[in-house]
DNA sequence: AGGGTTTGCCAC
DNA sequence: AAACGTGGCAAACCCT
């Protein structure tokens, strides 16, 4: 498929006997006719749904399967220690070509709640002017398809590229639906915390009274904003400290500090979850008994965190302070699900390794307290002990734990002990399926030089655990595809509405709730079998029905 | 005035 | 308890 610019554009059938050109003047109608019309809906070929899709939801099309060629063109080149490099479909087929390589287009910034641009607008293939689009995005398809068949594990990168593609499909609608947000209670919370709303660029009241109060404490003017500051105010009271991180001034004991970590507190809440941003990323509309209800669009970036994981652009959609989590609320009649993989990354760590031990505890809802029992100590420490060896932790508490864990899961540490020492020698590390770590640009010089033994072992923690993140990243992925395959039909705007690294929240009509709970555990089936097959290890989803997000959350 | 860097905290 | 992975983001800070 590829677009004209204005809501039509080329369709074109791949395969064994490739069919003819078909221009179309309606892209939307095209793609649902062709999405109910065939015995199975179409794998659609395209340069970058992310240009592409989310015209499409808007025009109330969805599709069941893609394979975008930019993505799958990162997942490529990263393969090949070629990360960052142009992924566009002008850049792969320039590279064809033998011809120079353009870069990718710089996409905006998060746009917040303003109007969407219009139907299939831009063109970013970067194509050189009068190329053939469709031919030059089926050849780059073919290659894509050549080059995954030619690897060591073509099944395993051929998964990835059609879970990162689908991933795609994912995001588009979940930031079209939007997260169901309640500006109301929103604005009770900053109230309840910060005081009325004040005028733009002036302090809330609450925020106001604690920065007389610290300059009373301390007995001169102190801007508690400023780090340089707060670091001179605690110099001058008799406490010099080397920072003015919160952990640290929680040791000092003096009457301005409690002061300051509640001014810490509350600004943050307000600079970054306040009423500006919720004038900024929550679009209003009138709902039932006068009520106004709201959403909130995050722009989810698929692939955007070197180990697979999401990033989003503007609004912050993935650090959500659980403070203001109760203005997320389903609408009247309908409901929230919220499944969360807990305790993913040792689980993930237990099925790759094939270590038999740690798998007998992922195979419990509880690991670290299977884990706990087969160590010898408290939860807690076991804990400690599990995440000291998936982050490469060795000082502090996590020493003595560390050689215990050696001991009882030697198969598992070995595992991410042999990514970090493949990371501290400059080399790269593969998750479960491919998808490769970057190494840094200058590695040769920077590992030279003064700090270079530094630099090795930092290198050494991130190959370390990327391994167990990539890998928890990806069967996300899969989870995600999986759930979208088997969630039945349901109204306009009902399906997954957020997603954030190891958990997703749908929001349905209330009569729907036990056929979404069964499709998550489905989904959960699915992605273990697909991802480890017969693996004794659980993933426990626990999806949950309720109301309101803060009602489940954790803490 | 404007851009890049630093600091610190939020999420997983 | 505090230096152990991936990020986004805002305000202060520092320089041109």
């Amino acid at each position: 498929m590829v677009a004209d610019g204005e809501g039509g554009g080329w369709l074109r059938e791949l395969g064994p006997a490739p069919g003819p050109v078909r221009r179309v003047p309606d892209l939307a109608a095209a793609v649902r006719a062709a999405e109910h019309a065939w015995p199975e809906p179409p794998r659609w070929v395209w340069s970058a749904g992310e240009d592409l899709y989310p015209d499409l939801v808007r025009a109330g099309v969805r599709v069941a399967r893609c394979h975008d060629t930019a993505l799958t063109e990162a997942l490529l080149l990263g393969y090949d220690g070629r990360h960052g490099e142009a992924a566009s479909l002008g850049a792969a087929w320039a590279r064809l070509h033998g011809l120079p390589v353009p870069d990718d287009p710089v996409r905006p910034l998060g746009e917040g709640t303003a109007a969407q641009p219009a139907l299939f607008e831009a063109d970013r293939s970067t194509l050189p002017p009068g190329t053939d689009r469709l031919a030059a995005l089926a050849e780059v398809h073919d290659d894509q398809l050549r080059r995954i068949a030619a690897l060591p594990e073509p099944g395993r990168m051929r998964l990835l590229a059609a879970v990162e593609s689908a991933g795609g499909l994912a995001a588009a609608e979940m930031g079209h639906d939007g997260l169901p947000w309640r500006p109301d209670t929103h604005d009770e919370i900053l109230t309840e915390l910060l005081g009325p709303r004040p005028p733009a660029g002036r302090r809330p009241p609450v925020l106001a009274d604690l920065v007389t109060r610290i300059s009373e404490a301390v007995g001169r003017e102190v801007n508690p904003d400023s780090p340089a500051q707060v670091l001179r105010a605690m110099a001058w009271v008799g406490h010099p400290v080397e920072s003015t991180r919160s952990w640290v001034l929680e040791r000092v004991d003096h009457p301005v500090v409690p002061l300051l970590l509640r001014y810490k507190e509350l600004s943050r809440l307000h600079a970054a979850n306040g009423w500006a941003w919720l004038e900024t990323w929550v679009r209003r509309r009138p709902g039932p008994d006068g009520r106004t209800l709201g959403r909130f669009h995050p722009d989810y970036v698929v692939g955007g965190v070197v180990s697979g994981r999401w990033a989003t652009r503007g609004g912050g959609a993935l650090q959500i302070p659980r403070s203001v989590r109760r203005a997320v609320e389903a609408d009247p009649g309908w409901v929230l699900v919220r499944a969360d993989a807990g305790q993913l990354e040792p689980r993930v760590l237990a099925a790759v390794s094939g270590d038999g031990a740690l798998a007998a505890a992922a195979a419990e809802e509880d690991l670290y307290a299977r884990l706990a029992a087969q160590v010898g100590g408290d939860r807690q420490r076991a804990k400690i002990g599990m995440l000291a060896a998936m982050y490469g932790q060795t000082s502090g508490d996590a020493a003595p734990l560390l050689a215990t864990m050696r001991r009882l899961y030697p198969r598992a540490l070995e595992y991410v002990d042999a990514a970090a020492r493949t990371g501290e020698a400059g080399g790269v590390v593969r998750s479960w399926l491919g998808r490769t770590s970057p190494v840094p640009p200058g590695w040769e010089a920077a590992v030279a030089g003064a700090g270079g033994e530094r630099r090795r072992r930092a290198q050494g923690r991130f190959t370390r655990n990327f391994v167990v993140q990539a890998t928890a990243a990806e069967w996300a992925l899969v989870l995600l595809a999986a759930l979208r395959q088997l969630l039945p039909a349901m109204p306009e705007g009902a399906g997954i509405v957020f997603f954030v690294h190891d958990e997703v929240v749908l929001h349905v009509p209330a009569d729907m709730a036990d056929v979404v709970v069964r499709a998550v555990a489905g989904a959960e089936a699915r992605t273990r079998a697909v991802l480890f097959g017969d693996t004794p290890v659980r993933f426990p989803l626990a999806p949950v029905v309720t109301r309101n997000y803060a009602s489940l959350t954790n803490g």
